[in-house]
DNA sequence: ACCGTAACACTAACGGTTAGCTTTTCAAAA
DNA sequence: TTTTGAAAAGCTAACCGTTAGTGTTACGGT
């Protein structure tokens, strides 16, 4: 089903992928904000356009591999079985993200992210629109009726747990740690019908 | 005890307010992006660098006078009475910055937050640097010997309190709802002897 | 073979921000 | 009072991310 790439579609994904590639190697070797826009261009032989064509930004061609970061999340809730909690399931989802962004072979990355200001603040603002899209995911449940605010506080929370079990020694105490805080804040909001 | 402040520190001073009125009167009255520091500059009538000199950047032109909520927070929690909890303290403070953001005097400038995304991403960098210090003020208090994620978890979860009650139809009642969560989360994280 | 269009290039500009340097203005020592 | 040091403000010119405007090329469907 990945449908007949013609030469067109292989082409924009070549220069698209070739720009992301020199701009993080040029980013890695020499620091974000010593590499400027109009060199990563002139390093793929590309124009600035082009560039701007293919990223909203300079901090996008840092987050080139985190596109469908948002899209799991909300997945996680939908998609869970019948009658799963949803607390366990965001757990799950959230620790295995953790996972794939402390893995070794992403380290440089977070090295560069972490010490770069513009970068934290891009990826701050990133997970915020993801825990808005979470929330409504949660909102749309029809197994937990519950107020908007209680579903946009469990969304935040779990955004929460994401981005400081990252940041913590050991990520994954991070995550049991801080979901038996989330599990604790929804059984308040959600109490369940089993007591 | 202000100081017998000299002519030099009130025309600073004055500068400074001038520069932030005009700034505020312009934004409002045409909106944030269509209005340009060069613009800010020549109609407070100072050179573009001292603009600079005074705000650190456009953004921060806006937010004049949230000066003070990052040590309100954490004064809130290392001046607390001795042997008060620490979430009802918090609540206690976090109810009153709401309530200071979401009076009747403040809503033009609300207003012109929300209906700006630069602004927006603005603040929320800004409410995380405020969770930074607020995590750190928990920390220090001698009588809650807990782990740091929990401490930096419970400052982002007060952060987002605030942040979502400032945006709920009823700021009051979402503050309620979302400390009642918290205190169950901390009670968690921080097990109280009486039981 | 032809045409529509997506991808890319080029130039020039805009707006936020900063560096470098000069001028003004106050405060306190001399 | 006069001198002097420094903070505050000014001016110019630039840097950098980003966008608009305008072509040009190369592909894909007809």
């Amino acid at each position: 089903m990945t449908a007949p790439t013609g030469r067109r579609e292989r082409k924009k994904a070549a220069t698209r992928q070739k720009i992301a590639d020199t701009a993080l190697r040029l980013f890695l070797a020499r620091g974000y904000d010593t590499v400027g826009i109009r060199e990563v261009a002139a390093e793929a032989d590309v124009a600035v356009t082009t560039v701007f064509a293919h990223f909203a930004s300079k901090e996008a061609l840092v987050f080139e591999q985190d596109q469908d970061f948002e899209q799991r999340l909300a997945r996680a809730v939908t998609d869970r079985a019948p009658h799963e909690p949803l607390i366990p399931a965001l757990r799950r989802e959230v620790l295995a993200l953790v996972h794939h962004c402390t893995a070794d072979g992403a380290a440089p990355v977070r090295q560069l992210i972490e010490g770069t200001p513009a970068l934290r603040e891009y990826e701050e603002s990133m997970r915020l629109r993801h825990a808005e899209s979470l929330a409504v995911a949660i909102a749309a449940d029809p197994e937990l009726p519950q107020s908007t605010t209680a579903c946009r506080t469990i969304a935040r929370f779990a955004i929460d747990a994401y981005t400081l079990a990252c940041e913590a020694a050991d990520p994954q105490a991070a995550v049991d740690e801080i979901f038996r805080m989330i599990e604790a804040a929804w059984e308040v909001a959600c109490p369940p019908p089993h007591a």
